[in-house]
DNA sequence: GTTATCGTTGACGTAAACGTAACATATAAA
DNA sequence: TTTATATGTTACGTTTACGTCAACGATAAC
């Protein structure tokens, strides 16, 4: 009777749940690894008896967990704005202090905007530069061949 | 006669070298930092007697470190990027590889502007969203008060 | 001359973010 | 029914990137 009753929870909720498995899959990452994040308060899957079943905004959370991480911030840093975000829905004293980490976490932002800008600037010139080491290269063996052709 | 000769190395390098502790309080990190990343081949003044003595060029590699772990990278991330650069004058077979190895980090760094715009757009969306809050509240409390003086 | 400052090496400690191993349970497939 | 596969918990191991002493030498300031 248990197992009828979880069964059709599991149904009623069919369509727009994952497993940690097909997360795991999709996302390229250990189920391990989404576990940990869990500990580390960054999900909260609903349970099916001992199972974990992850919906839409599970999802859609571990999304920003990567793009996060990819973006070099720590799992903390990552926890802080779901955090923010759900609690600002408050009072305006509440309101306000979110709006200045907003802004403190937009300058953060566009620092490694501008980080990024100029990583990408040098690494196009080293680029250019490369490949005019390489076309001289390539001239010297084709004058090369061709000498050798014409002895 | 020891002393007096390293004095007058000192003296023939000056203007563009630094000490460990000018680096360290100019880029505000550790002494310990600046000497692990040598251990790990990331720099390599050269020495004066036992004193580490850095030029233009490890400034401007001192530069990079921290631009690259701003950016997420691991130091031996940051590491191969420096070995590449430095072997990319030899052979055209050297030099097509440093190409590849470029455009993945190109790559790299395009899916990484692709989530910093991700993340700066949806930022600016909870910004809003934030101050719409904010706005409703203070009406609210606007209206409230006048009830009040005008009770 | 000693006190303070800066620098050196070496060894050990630590926080973050998982990986790995061991073992249990449950369900699907053969 | 056995086997394979997915999932669970717990505990310990590992890597990265430093921090934190400890113990010492050289140099400048008083």
């Amino acid at each position: 009777m248990n197992q009828v009753r979880q069964a059709s929870d599991e149904n009623a909720l069919k369509g727009t749940t994952y497993t940690i498995g097909e997360l795991a899959r999709e996302f390229d990452v250990t189920t391990r690894s989404i576990r940990f994040w869990e500990d580390q308060g960054l999900l909260s899957p609903i349970r099916i008896g001992s199972k974990r079943l992850y919906r839409r905004r599970d999802r859609a959370r571990l999304k920003l967990i990567l793009r996060g991480k990819r973006l070099g911030f720590t799992l903390s840093e990552i926890r802080e704005t779901f955090v923010l975000y759900d609690q600002a829905h408050g009072e305006s004293r509440q309101l306000r202090y979110y709006l200045g980490v907003l802004e403190e976490k937009r300058r953060q932002l566009m620092r490694q905007r501008q980080d990024l800008e100029d990583a990408l600037d040098e690494l196009s010139q080293s680029y250019e530069h490369c490949r005019q080491l390489l076309r001289e290269q390539e001239e010297r063996e084709t004058s090369t061949n061709e000498s050798v052709s014409n002895g």
